[in-house]
RNA sequence: GCGCUUGUAGCUCAGCCGGAUAGAGCAUCGGCCUUCUAAGCCGAGGGUCGCAGGUUCGAGUCCUGCCAAGCGCGCCA
């Protein structure tokens, strides 16, 4: 409907241009929005008033030409020019009871579009180093992340998603010490473990396995390891320093293929955990891409090369610079340490052109907010690499602060002290965890609050759209049991009989959807379909205090039983895109 | 210090490209269950949209300054 109204005001702004009474060089978007208030019909535009402004004129006489060219409409009963010079349209209730069986008859594809026609987006999220269990820092990216994905798969878009694994690099190597360091203590070996080690009761599970499966096979006195090493923290030394020469300590003892059965015992592990914990969250990839396969492959080699011919690499220091601060980047950034060593962001660059060279039309990453001076050195490397920076989206998700009740709740993935995603959900459940991460704008700071979160009575809205969707089931229970006949047709019939003001409040709610399914796509945003979902189950749940549905009159009954199966129908297709369950009975 | 993000009701937050009287949930107060699930509904109170300027027919929304908060500023990942 508010397509077809803008439909109407272009051919006639069209037509006031061509009989010479708007200049040609007046460009005026047409944009026609619900209105907020009744009384101002069901639609409203503007466009008279951004047309004045252009041509200096009088907004009222403006919308007075424009009404006066509109071609006509059997579905708009009136319009009239209002305060500055809105145009409102009045529409024929009537003509909104078409949605009814638009959705019945679609069912679950109702609310798709072609808007995105095929075009093929990468959407990458959560990519959590899997040095641990996931916390509830990433439960809100892996939310957010297949929100987003599923919401552009319905607005038209092929979606690919990606989990970005970090199986290489600095982290790991410490996390593969940490897990032998537990796997000697198993073996009865006494040590200090390393302030900056993980310690985390997972590491200690690891070894244990691994303790059971090798025995004793990759056993060391703890003295050999721990012999002449720099000073840890609590010693006064550097704890940096010390756990890499644990870590050196580790490769040289164990030796490059031992080394890699401890390395694999912790990333098989908790990768593992990681893949079953999302799968569990209902979150799920088209990929698991490698950061190691990347660096075997001579990806990042390739990357690098590329850029030195293009002449965006140099030497200082030893070290070799991507000179990303011509790019917009604050300072040039390290690619290939004094050591020989690559940093992290080399990796990253060959990811980036990899994801390039698949030819995706757009790039979604959606990071942690604090990634974000990040981006502007990502976004350098894809435009030294020859591409559209303009086609990478960084999504960044805020966490904020983790409070339970009025306490904050510290968190550190190393000393292992963190509330983990498995733990919300198994506390919460799936859906109340889905929910509550999309409620609100991604990228807001906010309070989460554990206690809250937990409360599985009252405070959490999910119930309340869910509970609208089950009492709609009951109906249709209720029905069967007291032996009540169903006529579908009849009911379609006698549409017009949907006049009380729940009804049409209900039906105008519909009549969005679609609207509000492509926009929440278009800007990111599951929480405006969250949103929605909230006030049209606080329609449905006044409609049905207000209104008996299962009443005698036959055609009426109907009516009423195709309206509540409309916005039943639309409540499972909303709460299926944010992967949220949609219960028969509660 | 510089950069990014944010500041809306007692609390947590919406507010769609600038639009008509700024909204919701929770909390508080008062009503509604012999009739389709009361995890619900109906009603009331509660606001200088951080502060000060500016842009214009019109600003919570855009611009500038200030104040406050979070995050980021490694040859870490």
């Amino acid at each position: 409907m508010k397509k077809r109204l803008e439909v109407l005001l272009r051919s006639a702004i069209d037509a006031l241009i061509s009989r010479g009474e708007i200049p040609t060089d007046v460009q005026a978007e047409v944009m026609v929005e619900h209105t907020r208030d009744a009384r101002h019909g069901d639609f409203a535009t503007n466009v008279a008033m951004t047309l004045a402004k252009a041509m200096r004129g009088n907004p009222r006489s403006v919308a007075e030409k424009i009404i006066e060219a509109l071609p006509g409409d059997s579905a708009v009963v009136k319009t009239e020019i209002a305060g500055p010079g809105f145009i409102n349209f009045f529409i024929d209730p009537q003509a909104q009871f078409g949605i009814i069986p638009q959705i019945i008859e679609a069912g679950h594809e109702f609310g798709r579009s072609e808007f995105g026609a095929g075009k093929r987006v990468q959407v990458e999220y959560v990519s959590a180093n899997p040095t641990g269990p996931l916390h509830v820092g990433h439960g809100r990216g892996a939310a957010y992340g297949s929100a987003v994905a599923k919401l552009l798969a319905a607005a038209g878009f092929e979606v690919h998603r990606e989990y970005y694994v970090n199986d290489a690099g600095r982290q790991m190597d410490i996390l593969a010490a940490s897990v032998w360091l537990r796997y000697l203590e198993e073996c009865g070996e006494v040590l200090v473990f390393p302030s900056n080690g993980y310690r985390g009761e997972y590491v200690r599970d690891i070894a244990q396995s691994l303790h059971k499966a090798v025995g004793l096979g990759l056993r060391h006195p703890s003295s050999a390891v721990t012999d002449h090493l720099p000073p840890d923290e609590p010693e006064g030394g550097d704890k940096e320093l010390h756990i890499d020469a644990i870590v050196a300590r580790t490769k040289a003892l164990l030796g490059s293929e031992d080394y890699r059965r401890v390395f694999g015992a912790g990333l098989d592990s908790i990768l593992d955990d990681i893949r079953e914990d999302l799968f569990e969250f209902g979150v799920a990839y088209e990929e698991w891409f490698s950061e190691r396969g990347l660096t075997e492959s001579g990806a990042v080699e390739r990357a690098l090369e590329k850029l030195r011919v293009a002449g965006h690499l140099y030497e200082k220091e030893g070290a070799i610079w991507f000179a990303s601060a011509a790019l917009g980047d604050e300072k040039d950034r390290v690619v290939v340490r004094e050591n020989g060593q690559m940093t992290y962001f080399a990796s990253d660059i060959a990811y980036h052109m990899n994801k390039l060279e698949r030819g995706f039309d757009r790039i979604i990453n959606i990071w942690g907010a604090d990634h974000h001076g990040y981006i502007p050195r990502v976004k350098a490397a894809i435009q030294a690499l020859g591409a559209d920076p303009s086609k990478l989206d960084v999504l960044l998700v805020q966490f904020a602060v983790l409070y339970r009740g009025e306490e904050r709740v510290q968190m550190s993935t190393r000393s292992g002290e963190f509330v983990t995603l498995r733990q919300l959900r198994n506390e919460v459940g799936k859906d109340a965890a889905r929910f509550f991460y999309v409620m609100r704008k991604s990228d807001q700071h906010m309070d989460f609050d554990l206690k809250l979160a937990t409360s599985r009575t009252n405070e959490n809205p999910v119930f309340y759209v869910q509970y609208a969707h089950a009492r709609i089931c009951s109906v249709f229970r209720q029905l069967d049991e007291k032996g009540l006949p169903r006529d579908l047709l009849q009911g379609m019939q006698h549409l017009q009989r949907l006049c009380e003001s729940h009804e049409t409040d209900l039906l105008a709610s519909l009549t969005r959807y679609p609207e509000v399914v492509e926009s929440a796509a278009l800007q990111q945003a599951p929480h405006h379909l969250v949103n929605y979902l909230r006030e049209l189950a606080a329609e449905l749940h006044a409609y049905y205090n207000a209104c008996q549905f299962l009443v005698e009159d036959a055609a009426l009954r109907d009516a009423r039983l195709n309206l509540i199966a409309a916005v039943r129908q639309i409540l499972v297709n909303g709460l299926g895109l944010l992967d949220v369950s949609a219960p028969e009975s509660m």
